[in-house]
DNA sequence: TCACTTAGATGATGGTCGTCATGTATTGAA
DNA sequence: TTCAATACATGACGACCATCATCTAAGTGA
């Protein structure tokens, strides 16, 4: 059953899209290679033509979910207009976030995990940290461009760990209660000169 | 080959120690029962004499790693004096704890995952989390007990993705950065008022 | 049009997993 | 001293896993 270059492509895509959303929701032990293929309407026979290993689509994958998060945060802080910050950080603390990990912040739900991989999951990783925080100092206030990053670093942290604490947590009032928390503080470090 | 009573809760005990340390270093699907039972010195065969099943440990092991989390920030935290916010904080983000993960922050190593379990995990990590922001919210300054908690719990949460953030990036410099960036920060919330 | 290439299907490999049935030796109670 | 209870060992189970060999049918370049 073979297909044409672009339909393969498409399937490739397909493959690293599915397993963004994947590994995401059910972490990258949680889902093998024969259901991700089925997800995405393929056999587990053709999976070694496209990736190296399931690690390999592990990275291709983590680099696909930064690259959609960037471009979410990126339309966020331009329709935010004056308080792109705070639409940011507003969107990213929102319980329908929190709720979705499939489309998601990687970090928040892979972080943990990755750190347990190999260079090229690691390197995907660090190269949209970087990313993000870069973004994040575009929108922050600070007097050098120096305290603006080490701002947008904590600002940064702060986020990724409220999701991992709002997820983690059993009790709903709790878990809106440190989202709430953390979006406040994030205003408060913002406004503080 | 029976064991005393007392033998069989030592090996109890010594299984959910076990549990709590390689939980933390290899996640919950990177350790099986046979190995886990031989890392306590037994064979797989007794398992399920001490707990219903593989979740059930899962459980005991994060509450017992809260525990051992909650009496460590105690201690540096009356060993800190009067910056005892501080001496928290600067163990949390060191360099040490990012490296050994088995003996550290379980809602840093394990926060993720948990959230894709069942009541009996949650819980333990809900319980945990009360208490770690209970004792934050006494060291840090702030006018009412309510400004306290929210303070508190924005610092936890700082903390828990600096802890993340630092572990899945694969440069050691910005990993470096993310910790200290996070330190500074704490110490500005703290002082502001 | 024909030969070559290749995407994907089928199926098998050896390994690991959680769980349980059974055996056995020792403890703890009568 | 005897006998039932039980902590742990041995071993097996069915299910799943990542990976690879092989087959096929259809696209591709000549």
């Amino acid at each position: 059953m073979r297909v044409s270059r672009e339909e393969a492509a498409k399937s490739r895509e397909r493959i690293i899209e599915v397993a963004a959303k994947m590994f995401r929701e059910r972490g990258f032990d949680g889902i093998g290679v024969a259901d991700l293929m089925k997800s995405a309407g393929l056999t587990h026979g053709g999976f070694y033509g496209h990736f190296a290993s399931k690690e390999d689509l592990m990275a291709q994958a983590c680099s696909r979910a930064m690259e959609g998060s960037q471009d979410t945060l990126q339309q966020l802080a331009e329709r935010g207009g004056g308080n792109a910050l705070s639409a940011v950080a507003s969107a990213y603390l929102s319980p329908r976030h929190r709720d979705r990990p499939g489309e998601g912040c990687v970090l928040a739900a892979l972080g943990a995990e990755a750190a347990r991989h190999g260079s090229p999951v690691r390197g995907a990783f660090t190269r949209g940290v970087r990313s993000a925080i870069d973004m994040l100092a575009r929108l922050v206030q600070g007097k050098s461009k120096r305290a603006k990053r080490e701002r947008a670093l904590a600002i940064y942290a702060s986020m990724v760990g409220a999701l991992v604490l709002a997820r983690a947590v059993d009790d709903p009032e709790l878990s809106e209660e440190v989202l709430q928390s953390v979006l406040a503080s994030i205003a408060r470090i913002d406004s503080s000169s």
